[in-house]
DNA sequence: ATAGTCGTAAACATAA
DNA sequence: ATTATGTTTACGACTA
């Protein structure tokens, strides 16, 4: 008999900020239709790349012309962002482009083609060059057409004078007619590229756009402007991207040029964006375009520096930044460029919200778990129980149903509609009454936590993993790697909030576990004994993990081999995904670290499992090192040298403040943590 | 059909 | 004596 109801510490720990997003309402994401399916690839022919290029210019300059319109409305009212509810004025022609995309393109197929590199830097740099080519073309042929003009019109007067019409004038008139004729073949074929250009998801213009003005065009840039315009749009952008913007936004230049950043590159490789809602709106500085209602806080302007993309001219005062304000960030194709992929930027944050909040949506209608609602099931476990979204579930889910009593509120969503809603990575609930851990199914454990972090502390589901797996988890957390077995329970408990019921029985599990396998190993300590993690042994008993998937390890190596070097960068950042626990995994992508550490740990067991079991027979760095047990208290032995250095991190996040937490006990579960 | 895994329950031991 | 901590056994569900 276990009645561990009598170390009753209320300090209750914790922080268990029951942060639940709870009712966003989900924005109409836009049609998530496959990404350009019909292979109407974006990519240039090389036959049709005089075509494609000038298409490209053209769609610059529409581009840019809608902006300068926006740019003229704006510079009195000041600058408005494509956010949701602005259907200002001052907004009109922006967000009409912006909103418009979402049906133009999806984020796939915008994923799709920035990633093809439609418009690598390079590309853009060529873009450009012949943009400003046809620029002059143009240029001169309006000059040649005013020219024209002026000399009809003279002589028109003459001839009024003389009142006599000679041939001459005829000849000039067809003349001018010719020119302007050929003028509108040109902005004809401009909006016809454009047209085709928009559908191939290059540009998101709105069709529907007044035929192209001569006017901006014969404002053309400066070739050196230009170029310089497009350095600086450049590398102030990448700039900020790598400075922490995780947003994966997709906007041209990062994407083709910062290969370096992972979140990007791992968004486009991942196939379902997953992430946890939470996508923090919180766009670092890209929401210079963002409007302020405040009259001081410029969006532009802080901590007395311009915050221009890619200026940060310094500004003693409020006055002089506008100052610096009108006259380096005026009316120009400089800032409108720069505007433009701004727009570009926050767009895709908006899609990339959007999505993520209908996501969140689903799960939350889906479980049918929310914080607020009265815990009307007495077993925690059922209410999931059926949400069997692994493996299990795709199977057969017949068994699965009738062995759960509460399904009354049980999750809405019918389960033959599959894993399709809730992305498989973030959300693998448990299996019937009888849970098959996802464990096995390539879900790390260490992300899906880490991700999901808020809803195991809020929602009473059995995290989808063994005891074993689970008590490691706790003990890799750890500044020491090392925890005493209330230490364990406590993590149990202050992670899941299942766990903060029934404590006797899975307490008792924890005991059972940690006696039971091999990998667990305890060590005597000056108060007390400690349990470590003999990772070895742990990883021992993966194989099984990936049983039956030949192509998914070869997937894992192949795709492995391609990221690694974004690898280092994200296991860093992503210290998997544990750390910060759920600030940078909600942050930026969180899939991101899904994915890392899912390769990683894909990896190692596919590894370890080729490697034939045990004896590290590997020559070159296995992914684990025997390491004998005796060891292990000593130094944390890096099996998965991934591993090692992010567990490291990952302690960082065990603040004091939760050591003291003590057991929420188990009968009375007063869930007052709502 | 079978072996292995996992969770649960419980008996038992031991130290504080 | 009580409690926390460990160990061990048994058993059923489940999977490969």
């Amino acid at each position: 008999m276990m009645q561990e109801s009598g170390t009753e510490t209320k300090s209750n720990g914790s922080a268990i900020q029951n942060g639940s997003s709870g009712g966003n309402h989900l924005l109409e994401c836009g049609s998530l239709r496959e990404g350009r399916s019909n292979g109407e690839a974006p990519a240039v022919d090389v036959g049709a790349a005089d075509l494609a290029h000038v298409q490209q210019q053209q769609a610059l300059q529409v581009a840019r012309q809608l902006l300068l319109q926006q740019q003229q409305q704006q510079q009195v009212s000041g600058l408005k962002s494509p956010k949701r509810n602005d259907k200002q004025p001052a907004l009109q022609v922006p967000v009409s482009v912006a909103m418009m995309t979402p049906q133009v393109i999806t984020p796939q197929q915008m994923q799709q083609i920035l990633q093809q590199q439609v418009l690598s830097p390079q590309q853009l740099q060529v873009l450009l060059q012949q943009q400003q080519a046809l620029m002059l073309q143009q240029q001169q042929l309006q000059e040649f057409y005013k020219k024209q003009q002026e000399q009809l019109q003279l002589q028109l007067l003459q001839q009024q004078h003389a009142g006599k019409q000679p041939k001459e004038q005829q000849q000039v008139a067809t003349q001018q007619l010719a020119f302007q004729q050929q003028l509108l073949q040109m902005q004809q074929l401009q909006q016809q590229h454009l047209l085709s250009l928009q559908r191939q998801g290059l540009l998101t213009i709105q069709p529907g756009q007044p035929a192209l003005p001569l006017q901006p065009l014969a404002q053309g840039m400066i070739p050196a402007e230009l170029q310089q315009l497009w350095k600086e749009v450049t590398s102030a952008h990448t700039a900020e991207e790598t400075t922490g913007n995780n947003h994966s936004s997709l906007d041209l230049t990062t994407t083709c040029v910062s290969s370096s950043a992972p979140s990007k590159t791992s968004l486009i490789m991942n196939p379902h964006a997953s992430t946890n809602g939470q996508l923090s709106v919180h766009t670092p500085k890209r929401e210079s375009l963002s409007h302020e209602e405040h009259s001081h806080s410029h969006p532009l302007y802080g901590h007395g520096v311009c915050k221009w993309p890619g200026c940060e001219a310094v500004c003693e005062d409020f006055q002089s930044f506008l100052k610096h304000l009108n006259s380096e960030h005026a009316l120009d194709d400089r800032s409108t460029a720069q505007c433009r992929v701004q727009m570009q930027v926050v767009q895709q944050l908006e899609l990339q919200l959007a999505k993520d909040k209908e996501r969140l949506q689903a799960m939350m209608t889906h479980l049918h778990v929310k914080s607020t609602e009265p815990k009307a099931a007495p077993q925690p476990l059922n209410l999931v129980s059926s949400v069997t979204l692994s493996k299990s579930a795709s199977e057969a889910s017949p068994q699965s149903l009738p062995h759960t009593p509460t399904t009354p509120t049980a999750p809405i969503t019918p389960v033959t509609q599959g894993p399709s809603v809730i992305t498989t990575t973030s959300m693998h609930t448990v299996g019937p009454i009888r849970r098959r851990y996802s464990d096995k199914y390539n879900v790390p454990i260490s992300s899906d936590i880490a991700q999901n972090q808020e809803f195991y502390k809020n929602a009473e589901v059995r995290p989808p993993f063994t005891y074993a797996s689970l008590i490691r988890q706790a003990i890799l957390e750890s500044p020491e790697k090392q925890l005493t077995l209330n230490e364990i329970y406590n993590w149990f408990t202050r992670m899941f909030a299942y766990f903060r019921r029934n404590a006797a029985t899975w307490k008792n599990a924890v005991r059972h576990n940690l006696s039971l396998h091999k990998c667990f190993v305890r060590v005597e300590n000056v108060k007390g004994a400690v349990w470590t993690v003999d990772e070895v042994e742990f990883q021992k008993r993966r194989p099984q993990k990936i049983s039956g998937n030949p192509s998914l390890i070869k997937n894992m190596q192949s795709s492995h081999a391609y990221c690694t070097p974004l690898n280092a960068a994200l296991q860093a950042s992503m210290a998997e995904n544990s750390i910060p626990l759920y600030t940078t995994a909600s942050m930026g992508n969180p899939t991101l670290g899904n994915l890392a550490s899912a390769i990683r740990e894909e990896l190692n067991g596919a590894m370890e499992h080729t490697n034939s079991n045990e004896s590290d027979s590997s020559p070159g760095r296995s992914p684990m090192q025997a390491v004998h047990p005796v060891h292990v208290k000593e130094e944390p032995l890096d099996p998965e040298e991934a591993e090692g250095p992010l567990s490291l991190v990952t302690t960082a996040n065990h603040s004091p403040d939760f050591d003291h937490d003590r057991d929420y006990e188990d009968e009375p579960v007063n869930e007052d943590m709502e």
